[in-house]
DNA sequence: TTGTCATATCGAACTTTGATCCCT
DNA sequence: CAGGGATCTTTGTTCGATATGACA
């Protein structure tokens, strides 16, 4: 039997607790072995209870799922299993606690789980057996429950902080690809590998979808997916994957772009930016469930496109120049051609549905080699990061020095010999499964990458376009998010990339903002590091455009500016329009709408309506009308004051024991307080409160509260006419002229349980500022030369007694120390009186150090019993850089003094 | 199996206007 | 004796996020 030490987290009746009843139930019913058992058990727990409730705590995280205190009754023959004893969770082990206790000691046999005389006697045992229950520590049911542990507001700031740190690094690795694909030799490559009716789409005027299919399949049916790059630098795995026809989908989608900026089209490479959560632990959690359950992608198309019996995509049969490939290309787009635009959309709208079904199924039943598990002790999470770092650190290196590339590669070559960045590649190149596994991201088949191209055929106004050559999915921006979450890939963040900058157009693509609204970053950081960003990036879509000549120029850049303004209103509208959830839960924490029963205390309708709709029955307002309400004090301190007249829009019942021990009434004048008379709690909202007027100060007269003070909670509570003053000691000034002041109370200190008024300097009229503080000033300087004096007279007293301790040590020295050490020199003395030993020409020089006043002090003995030294100026020598004074005794002792 | 809902749990935030003793 | 500083002790309630289980 065994009894676990386990912390009450539910009241809900467990099977553990229906178990464990049982067991008590057994155990009385059984005799004396079980009662022993039961004693012992208790026993143990009480050490256990001695823990701190910090220790208790780490059992719950470290334990649970063992189950803590493996107390083992020695007559359980259950096997071998039943005598193993785990690692003891609590703080003090069996052996301690046998050590602390003879009654334990006496029981130590529980730890070799097994009693010889019990063991010996079969038949006893199996008597036994027959009344006691065994429990198991690892029952299915105990092992399934994890250990609750919030994430503490540390972990929550690192878990912030590693997150912000990890955007910083996605979104300059998106800058690097962005760059990547502007260069010209990549460009100019890609373009000779184009067929020549392709081509035309260059001069093409009115851009459409259909018009960029012939290309996308082009671009698709050319260049196979494989799991990882083979080159750290990206500009250099671009160019491989350009000469090889294979590359990382990343590479791809930005040879897609490339490919479309070649051919003039105003194109951007977007990026889903896959960061660690926001939140500490999740991603753990996330990759114990894939580790659990391998999940390939929806758009893991990519795969199949692998496997596709392309000839040219073989990488047996690769093309031996860029001629041959032009060739097979042309092709291929002969064959790509014959079917209509629309119905090669069809066709891949089609496909993927199929291989969304067929990898579903496909899920469980086969195990990816994901990078990182050949890790080890090193957690994925932390390998992603550090490579997430590195490919920054080659984003600068390679932006900064663009011309020495391959200078760059072999250093950063070298550098991989000790990068996780290489570990983690060659576990990458070993793998043979084929699956997408997008770099720098745990998810797998993920759609990661892709581009937008500007369709100024699209619409009446023209649209950016989503455009995924990896997987030929044109115009699929809808399809993203369900595909994105299939792949258990988080779309927080989608950002574009072009001419250098970024710009977020996340809510292009999420249809359900408010699942993914809190495990973003705080909106006014992420805002501050786009805005260059977004600027640039708005500068280059369009503007750069090598067809327009210069004369064109400014009517390009207003075209430009209307295209970013209208895609900023497209955005926009898309966020104010999101559709309603369905189920009430999403209206708790939504940005748009709100159920009136997910309010919280401190929240109202106001104005209570337009109804937008309904869920299960409950009206949908805009999360518009729902308004903070808050007490009468708490609207002061923003500087705001009620209304006259005006009436709690709602009132909260004081609990109970608050009422207890304090009496709430209305106010000496009847006004409405933020406290009722029933200790009930009135709330105003903010639309009956109006800018705080506060009754101006007159004849120097600081108007205060009614405890006679001033509640400064900001500037905007002083009365009109007065200044706060937070010095301290300058009430003493104020008093000392006799001018009106109020202390200022500043906020509270909370101790003891309960809190206190915190008070910073004062608050007097305007008109005495000057005279106040120049007061205080002179005071102030007064205050410190008095210290200073204070302080001096202080050490100096100080150092009188230390010398005079010193010389008293000395002369007790002199007259003992030696008669101590020798005791054959001390003659009998006479009338109190020592005969030194040595004569009075061999003085002797004691060095005294005192550490605490880090000085030396000198003396010199001296022979004569009862001489007073006496110093006079006239024998003392002063060294004034050091501030070494030598006073000497007409008796030749002489003293060190450091002059203050 | 998945989504929804209700409920339990727990960390974090909020709460809010002394008394007494001793030294100078 | 007045005034100022140190010390006492270390809450209890509520909110809201989240885990969990029941149920459709």
């Amino acid at each position: 039997m065994k009894t676990r030490n386990q912390p009450k987290r539910h009241r809900k009746s467990t099977g553990e607790d229906d178990m464990i009843e049982k067991c008590g139930h057994d155990t009385k019913t059984n005799g004396t072995l079980a009662n022993t058992s039961r004693e012992g058990v208790n026993k143990f727990l009480k050490y256990g209870a001695r823990s701190s409730r910090r220790s208790k705590r780490q059992n719950d995280d470290t334990c649970d799922n063992d189950s803590v205190n493996k107390v083992e009754v020695p007559a359980t023959p259950t096997g071998p299993n039943t005598t193993t004893t785990g690692p003891s969770c609590d703080n003090e082990s069996p052996q301690q606690v046998k050590s602390e206790s003879d009654d334990l000691a006496a029981d130590s046999y529980w730890e070799d789980g097994s009693n010889p005389n019990l063991t010996s006697d079969n038949d006893h045992l199996n008597q036994i057996n027959k009344g006691i229950t065994i429990e198991f520590d690892s029952s299915p049911a105990t092992a399934k429950r994890k250990p609750v542990r919030r994430a503490s507001a540390e972990e929550k700031e690192v878990a912030e902080l590693v997150h912000r740190a990890h955007l910083l690094c996605l979104l300059g690795r998106g800058r690097l690809i962005d760059s990547a694909c502007d260069d010209p030799l990549i460009q100019a490559s890609l373009l000779s590998l184009l067929p020549a009716n392709l081509v035309k789409l260059s001069t093409v005027t009115n851009l459409t979808v259909d018009a960029l299919t012939p290309l996308v399949h082009w671009l698709n049916s050319h260049f196979r997916v494989r799991s990882s790059s083979s080159e750290i630098l990206f500009r250099l795995g671009l160019a491989s994957a350009l000469e090889t026809h294979e590359g990382a989908p990343e590479e791809i989608a930005a040879l897609s772009v490339a490919m479309f900026r070649a051919l003039n089209l105003s194109a951007r490479f977007v990026s889903i930016l896959d960061v660690v959560s926001l939140k500490p632990n999740v991603d753990e959690s996330d990759d114990t469930l894939q580790g659990k359950k391998p999940r390939k992608g929806l758009f893991d198309s990519s795969t199949v496109m692998v496997t596709q019996p392309n000839e040219s995509s073989s990488p047996s049969s690769k093309p031996s120049s860029i001629i041959d490939m032009a060739n097979i290309a042309l092709n291929n787009i002969k064959n790509a051609s014959e079917a209509s635009p629309k119905a090669s959309r069809k066709r891949k709208v089609k496909k993927l549905d199929q291989i969304t079904s067929q990898e579903m199924s496909n899920d469980r039943k086969m195990d990816v080699c994901e990078p990182g598990t050949s890790e080890g002790s090193k957690r994925k999470g932390d390998i992603e990061f550090e490579m997430q770092m590195e490919m920054a650190l080659a984003a600068t290196a390679a932006t900064t020095s663009e011309h020495n590339i391959d200078n760059d590669a072999k250093s950063l070559n070298t550098l991989s010999d000790f990068s996780p960045f290489k570990k983690l590649k060659k576990v990458n190149c070993e793998e043979s499964t084929g699956v997408s596994t997008a770099v720098g991201s745990k998810k797998i088949g993920a759609p990661l990458y892709w581009a937008e191209v500007y369709c100024n055929g699209e619409n009446s106004t023209g649209k950016w376009v989503h455009i995924d050559a990896v997987n030929a999915i044109i115009d699929g921006e809808q399809r993203v998010e369900a595909a994105a979450a299939a792949c258990k890939t988080f779309l927080r963040y989608v950002v574009a990339f072009a001419g250098q900058g970024a710009k977020d157009v996340t809510r292009r693509y999420c249809a359900k903002w408010y699942k993914i609204a809190s495990h973003r970053v705080d909106s006014s950081w992420w805002d501050a590091v786009l805005r260059p960003l977004k600027d640039l990036e708005s500068g280059a879509t369009g503007g750069t455009s090598r067809l327009s000549d210069n004369s064109n120029a400014s009517a390009v850049r207003d075209n430009n500016n209307t295209r970013n303004s209208l895609e900023d209103m497209e955005l926009e509208t898309k966020a104010l329009t999101e559709p309603l959830p369905t189920n009430q839960q999403a209206y708790r924490s939504h940005h748009l709408y709100a159920l009136e029963r997910w309010l919280t205390k401190y929240q109202i309708l106001h104005p209570k309506g337009p109804i937008l709709g309904f869920c299960s029955g409950h009206p949908v307002y805009p999360r518009a009308c729902v308004q903070m309400l808050h007490t009468k004090e708490r609207w002061l301190r923003e500087g705001l004051q009620l209304k006259v007249n005006e009436l709690p829009v709602k009132v909260l019942k004081r609990s109970v024991k608050l009422n207890k021990g304090k009496s709430y009434g209305v106010d000496e004048d009847g006004e409405n307080d933020c406290v009722g008379p029933g200790g009930d709690i009135n709330l105003f909202g903010k639309w009956q409160t109006e800018p705080l007027c506060l009754p101006p100060a007159k004849n120097g007269i600081v108007p205060k509260n009614e405890r006679g003070q001033v509640d400064v909670w900001s500037e905007k509570c002083l009365p009109p006419g007065t200044v706060h003053l937070g010095f301290p000691r300058i009430f003493a000034i104020a008093k000392k002229l006799e001018i009106d002041y109020a202390p200022a109370m500043v906020g509270f200190e909370f101790r003891n349980g309960r809190s206190f008024p915190l008070y910073n300097g004062i608050v007097v009229c305007t008109e005495f500022k000057d005279i106040i503080l120049e007061a205080y000033a002179e005071e102030e300087e007064r205050r410190g030369s008095e210290e200073r004096r204070k302080h001096e007279a202080q050490a100096l007293s100080r150092w009188y007694q230390l010398l005079s301790s010193i010389v008293t040590r000395q002369r007790l020295n002199n007259r003992y120390a030696e008669g101590i050490e020798h005791p054959s020199n001390i003659i009998p003395k006479t009338n109190d009186k020592v005969i030194h030993t040595s004569t009075s020409k061999e003085s002797m020089s004691h060095q005294a150090n005192d550490e605490a006043c880090q000085q030396e002090v000198l003396l010199k003995p001296y022979e004569e019993e009862d001489h007073e030294h006496v110093f006079s100026t006239n024998d003392s020598t002063c060294d004034v850089e050091s501030s070494i004074r030598i006073k000497r005794c007409h008796c030749g002792f002489s003293i060190e003094v450091e002059e203050l």
